[in-house]
RNA sequence: GGGCGGUUAGCUCAGCGGUAGAGCACCGGCUUUACACGCCGGCUGUCACAGGUUCGAUCCCUGUACCGCCCACCA
């Protein structure tokens, strides 16, 4: 504990001004700066969720990096040095999203670079087209400025990082730990190359991962068709998607379904385009839906790509990486039909079209053509979109790189068992996901502010890229950029020459690099001091929509790289919700501006409601309980005010309700250390705070009298010293939810920061009164009960507080009696009683209190 | 379709085998030498519904309904 200074309470103290004041005397002071040469087992590390920097702050971060903190500020007060970064994310779309928009440019990577480039003050109606490094540039650098907002807000938020330990996603360490990663996967078989279907958006034109899915209820019609049997009558089937018949290559059933058992083995003819498909059987086909026979076009949805590998069927892929159908030439290797002509011709009217164009189009024809059987009839259903994204995803073939997910599921599973999970059930998001895997994790984007794949490749004597045996550089020359470096043996000159070099063009999902967080913070291959020191980690904090994603990669690169978990806890925090239920955010126009929030109600009370929403829990955003945080903080500054006002004599505690009081608080501290030590730390906040109301309404008041010495020294003395224990221990309870509030307190009379201050102990309270003691509690709870008696009196007869109690009769049991005896002094002096009360036994309780005049005041 | 949470006072939530709790809101009071950014007091509930276990269920079990979310191969 801090050694006690000279005194100094400010005559009138208020909660304006603290964030300002105390951020800076922590960063002077460097109070929350990691001690790196503490061993693991004194280290609490924290793998920091990097926010996106591309976006604004909204209150959702503020609530779930305030548990973060909450949890922080808890493990240094118990002595831990706490690992605690900061990290930015500022890789991938969203970044270069913003800029496009920001600035008015959009990146053409085949543009050279231009180095006089600047953009414009205002951005222009059309979207300037610049370089790729021009592009990278402009990413960087509006990055910075939104990284500085950030920090701004987090250090007014008082979260107690070090900021000396700061990364971003983008930057060269970020990019060099991605590599690295990357060719040890390669290494070890994880990582793969594959030319195949994948998932498409067609407006950012990449590839994108399953864990970056999502459905969204979209109008559709199911459209019934007929196919020609050569020879023999129809087949009808039903389909959302009939402008992708030029791409069907067969029909499927369930293999039991007896209206189409005849069919198998047999061809039909697509309507318009006279191709011969086979109608196949296969157990995925759903005999209830539409006419129960399907048409698998390449490719429409995943379902087609399982039948499409299952089935061993070729493939005609019409739609283009944007979105537009191909040229194609009927009658070629691929593309037969009956009548080709026929087919080419309808075809080229659809031809360039976007899928919608062509939809409309292709049921004109098909109308026309009398091959559609009545109307189509509207339906509503969920369709896949890349959750970035605006339009359908598509599937389209090409090459990508993967990482493998399949074969390891069990293992990962059962990393997750070993991981402690708070609160517990959100493991079943993680299980249910890693068991719904339905492919390898498509890591390569076609995109451009992101990690390069540090892969060159050879080209043939052709100019061919020879894809099965990539050209890879030393760790010693990572992070590398395969565009502008050579890899050794070759020279810039035979960059994309025949029988020279090429390098890899793609850049890395975002989440390859952020699946890497605790091994870029912890300076992972560059500190080996530094690494083991904090990897695994101790925490994992972030929020339940992203297990999917940053928890899932994270724990699967952990398992492939160091046989580990990453880190052994993982608190998941809720989202804040408006009213509705809904999930605020900015898109629905429902999300508050942080700063303007912590400006009104003052960090500590935005800080008071954040730690209200228990981990995992949805949180309904609410100011009232702001207010109440903020109220909470002013009645600390009062309340201490009083408390340190007068501070003399001190000396033995032997008053009853000191003792009681003491007791009770020490509780308090121990059930609140139970509770945060489970990372549950809203019941040590409930515990805290309801024990310092009764502290200031009840106790306070029972003592003031006794305090200001109208009993004698001793009795004041004994006040004294049980009301600096008491506020010493409260402002370490509260430290961890209040830190601007606490601190200011602290520093009228402690040294130090209450941040760096032990957290409270049972012990230091009991020890002054020689232990527990448990009848002085029960006295002081007593001693209330009558003064609550005797304020409920003076409320209903609408008379001041003051008011004289001239004559009573209490009757309560002997026991009670007894207790009421202990604190009597207190409760005489608090409740105004001019005499002794009769005491009478009775088995209920009872108190007639007869009040006389007020006395007026001068 | 499978799963996970939830349903307690007007609102936000705690409690989780022994006669229902807090804060906010509301109503009524009070200049009380820490605080009017305050203090005191009051009002408010078939603890979603139906069964079961138990001496006793808001709490445990089964089912139902509704709300939120996650997952799924939704032609």
């Amino acid at each position: 504990m801090s050694a006690t200074k000279t005194i100094a309470v400010p005559e009138k103290p208020a909660l304006e001004g603290l964030e300002l004041k105390w951020q800076a005397r922590w960063e002077a002071d460097g109070t929350y700066r990691f001690d790196r040469t503490r061993s693991r087992a004194d280290i609490y590390s924290i793998d920091t969720p990097p926010p996106t920097v591309s976006g604004s702050l909204h209150v959702g971060h503020v609530f779930s990096y305030t548990h973060t903190d909450v949890i922080a500020r808890f493990q240094r007060m118990r002595g831990k040095a706490v690992f605690y970064p900061m990290g930015w994310d500022d890789n991938g779309l969203p970044t270069e999203r913003r800029v496009q928009n920001f600035y008015g440019v959009r990146c053409d990577p085949s543009l050279p670079y231009d180095p006089a480039f600047h953009p414009p003050e205002k951005p222009a109606k059309d979207p300037i087209s610049i370089s790729r490094p021009n592009f990278i540039e402009l990413c960087e650098r509006l990055t910075k400025e939104d990284e500085k907002a950030f920090e701004r807000l987090w250090r007014y938020l008082g979260l107690s990082v070090d900021w000396s330990m700061t990364y971003a996603t983008i930057d060269k360490r970020a990019q060099r730990i991605s590599q690295i990663g990357f060719l040890h996967s390669l290494e070890r078989g994880i990582a793969y190359q594959l030319e195949a279907p994948t998932l498409w958006d067609v407006d950012f034109r990449t590839a994108v991962a399953q864990a970056e899915l999502e459905d969204r209820e979209r109008d559709a019609a199911y459209h019934r068709l007929r196919f020609d049997r050569p020879g023999s009558g129809a087949v009808e089937i039903e389909t959302t998607r009939p402008e992708l018949l030029p791409a069907c290559v067969a029909l499927v059933a369930h293999p039991a379904d007896d209206r189409y058992k005849p069919l198998f083995g047999h061809y039909v003819l697509t309507p318009l385009f006279r191709a011969k498909v086979p109608v196949l059987a296969h157990e995925l086909a759903d005999p209830e839906k539409g006419s129960g026979i399907a048409m698998i076009c390449t490719f429409g949805d995943i379902t087609d790509v399982t039948w499409w590998r299952e089935l061993s069927l070729p493939v005609r892929a019409i739609i283009q990486p944007n979105g537009t159908l191909k040229p194609i030439t009927w009658g070629q290797q691929g593309w037969e039909s009956e009548d080709s002509a026929a087919a080419q011709r309808s075809y080229d009217e659809l031809a360039g079209q976007s899928v919608t164009k062509a939809r409309a189009r292709i049921v004109e024809m098909l109308r026309e053509d009398g091959s559609l059987i009545g109307e189509p009839r509207p339906i509503k259903h969920n369709v896949k979109f890349f959750e970035k994204g605006d339009r359908p995803l598509e599937i389209v073939t090409s090459r990508q790189w993967f990482i493998k997910t399949m074969e390891f599921r069990s293992a990962l599973v059962e990393r997750g068992r070993q991981l402690k999970w708070h609160p517990e059930y959100m493991r079943t998001r993680y299980e249910n996901w890693v068991n719904g895997l339905n492919g390898d994790w498509c890591i390569s984007r076609q995109r451009f502010f992101g990690v390069p794949f540090p892969v060159w490749y050879r080209l043939d004597k052709d100019g061919q890229r020879d894809y099965s045996q990539p050209i890879v550089p030393d760790e010693a020359r990572l992070p590398i950029d395969p565009s502008t470096d050579v890899p050794d043996g070759f020279t810039a000159a035979q960059r994309d020459k025949p029988c020279g070099f090429g390098g890899d063009v793609d850049v890395m999902d975002t989440w390859a690099t952020s699946s890497l967080t605790p091994q870029i913070s912890a300076r992972w291959r560059e500190d080996d001091d530094l690494f083991p020191r904090v990897f695994p980690m101790d925490l994992r904090p972030q929020a339940h929509d992203i297990i999917r994603t940053w928890l899932f990669s994270t724990v699967l690169r952990s398992h492939f790289e160091h046989d580990s978990l990453p880190w052994m806890h993982t608190a998941i925090s809720g989202f804040v919700t408006d009213p509705d239920r809904k999930k605020m955010s900015k898109s629905k126009g429902n999300a508050v501006t942080p700063f303007a929030l912590l400006e009104e109600h003052g960090s500590d009370g935005v800080r008071y409601w954040a730690a209200g929403g228990r981990p995992g829990a949805d949180t309904v955003f609410d100011p009232g309980q702001m207010r109440v945080g903020r109220r909470l903080a002013i009645k600390l500054l009062n309340a201490s005010k009083f408390v340190l006002a007068k501070p003399e004599p001190v000396g033995r505690i032997t008053e009853v309700a000191d003792r009681g009081m003491l007791t009770r608080l020490a509780e308090v501290v121990k059930a609140a250390t139970e509770s945060f030590a489970e990372y549950d730390y809203t019941p040590a906040l409930e515990r805290s705070e309801s024990f310092f109301w009764f502290f200031c309404d009840d106790y306070l008041e029972l003592i003031k009298a006794r305090r200001y010495g109208d009993h004698g020294a001793a009795g004041a003395a004994s006040a004294n010293s049980a009301l600096l224990l008491a506020l010493d221990a409260m402002l370490r309870l509260f430290a961890p939810f209040l830190p601007f509030v606490t601190e200011e307190v602290w520093s009228w009379w402690k040294d130090g920061s209450v941040h760096r201050a032990e957290w409270p102990a049972a012990g230091e309270l009991l020890e002054p009164i020689g232990g527990e003691d448990r009848r002085a509690a029960e006295a002081l709870l007593e001693g209330c009960r009558v003064l609550g008696e005797v304020r409920k009196k003076k409320s209903e007869e609408k008379k001041p507080l003051r008011t004289p109690v001239v004559s009573a009769i209490i009757r309560a049991p002997r026991h009670n009696l007894d207790l009421l005896d202990l604190v009597w002094r207190d409760v005489a002096a608090s409740g105004a009683f001019q005499a002794a009360p009769r005491m009478e036994e009775s088995s209920t309780f009872e108190g007639v209190y007869e009040l006389g005049e007020p006395e007026t005041r001068a």
